[in-house]
DNA sequence: AGTGCTGGTCTCTTTTTGAGACTACCAATC
DNA sequence: GATTGGTAGTCTCAAAAAGAGACCAGCACT
C-alpha cells in the first residue's frame, strides 16, 4: 500500500474527527483536547504520572502556579477522570492525588509530545528568534 | 530488562525535562508545550496537516473562532516555526499558510493525541457525568 | 497563647479572549 | 458610475479567565 495515500486518508480521518464532519459546536474530540490542553492540566498529569502527590506537594514542585489555579485545574481533572482526589483522615487530613487507568492511558500520547519538545525546542527556539530578528 | 524499572526512568527523565531540574521559570520544554496547547493551535495545525489553506478557507473551516483569535494563532505558530506564511500577489492579495517540516514533525505526536482522544471521549463524557451527578 | 502545617476559599487586579464594527483595495455587476 | 462582494486583516470595547495575595478552620507542638 502507497503510504502517502495511507498518510494522507489517517490525516482526512482525524481532521473529520476532529471537526466532527461539520458540526464544530458539539465535537467531542476538541472538547476532550480542550480539557487537556490548559495551561497547567499536562505540567500536573506529567507530574502525577510519576507518583501520586499531595496538594502542598504539587504546590512547592510546581511554585509558579497559583493555589487557585492549582484547585482548579485539579478539579477538572478529576471531573474529566484523569485525576482521583483521596482524603485521609490525618490531623490536619491530607489529600492525595493520583491518575486514573484514563489517566495513565491519557500520559501515553502525551508523553510522545512531550518528547517531541524536548528533542525540538532548539528549533523552536531559533524558528522564534529569527522570526523576531525579521521585525516580525 | 524490566519494563516497569523501563518505564519509571523514561517518566522520571520527562518529568525532569519537563521541570528542567527545579528550574521551572525558564522551561524550555514547557514554553514549547505552552506554545501548542493554546484553545486554537492543536485545530489549526490539524486542520493545516490536511492541506495548505488560505486565511478566509481556515475561518469558515472553523467558523466560532474570532478573526482576532485565527490572526494572532496564526502568527504565533508562524513566529515558532510551525507554520509558514505566504501572500501570493493576486488581486485582491490571497495568503496561503500551510506547515513547515518542523510543524508536519509537531503534528506526529499531536495526532497520536488526537488519536487517544477519539478512542476515549466516550469514557471522558461519561466520568464528567458521574462526577456531576455526584454534585462534584 | 502563639506558631505552623493542612487544604483550601474569597476578593481584587491584570491578562486573555470574544464580538463585532471598520479599513483599503479591486473586480464584476446593475 | 454607484453598488455589491470578496480579499486579509485591524481596532475597540465587553466578557471571561488567570494571577496575587489575604483570609479561614482545625489541630499539634512549643
Amino acid at each position: 500500500m502507497d503510504s502517502k495515500i495511507f498518510n494522507l486518508k489517517a490525516k482526512l480521518e482525524l481532521y473529520k474527527a476532529m471537526t466532527n464532519g461539520g458540526n464544530f459546536a458539539d465535537c467531542p474530540v476538541r472538547d476532550v483536547i480542550q480539557g487537556i490542553s490548559g495551561k497547567w492540566s499536562s505540567l500536573l498529569v506529567m507530574a502525577l504520572a510519576e507518583k501520586p502527590y499531595r496538594f502542598g506537594e504539587l504546590r512547592r514542585l510546581v511554585p509558579d502556579i497559583s493555589q487557585r489555579m492549582l484547585t482548579q485545574t485539579l478539579y477538572d481533572l478529576q471531573r474529566d477522570g484523569y485525576v482521583h482526589r483521596e482524603v485521609f483522615p490525618t490531623k490536619p487530613p491530607s489529600v492525595e492525588y493520583s491518575l486514573t487507568d484514563l489517566g495513565r492511558s491519557m500520559f501515553l500520547p502525551l508523553q510522545q509530545l512531550v518528547q517531541w519538545a524536548e528533542l525540538n525546542h532548539d528549533a523552536v527556539r531559533d524558528a522564534r528568534a529569527a522570526f523576531d530578528a525579521a521585525q516580525g
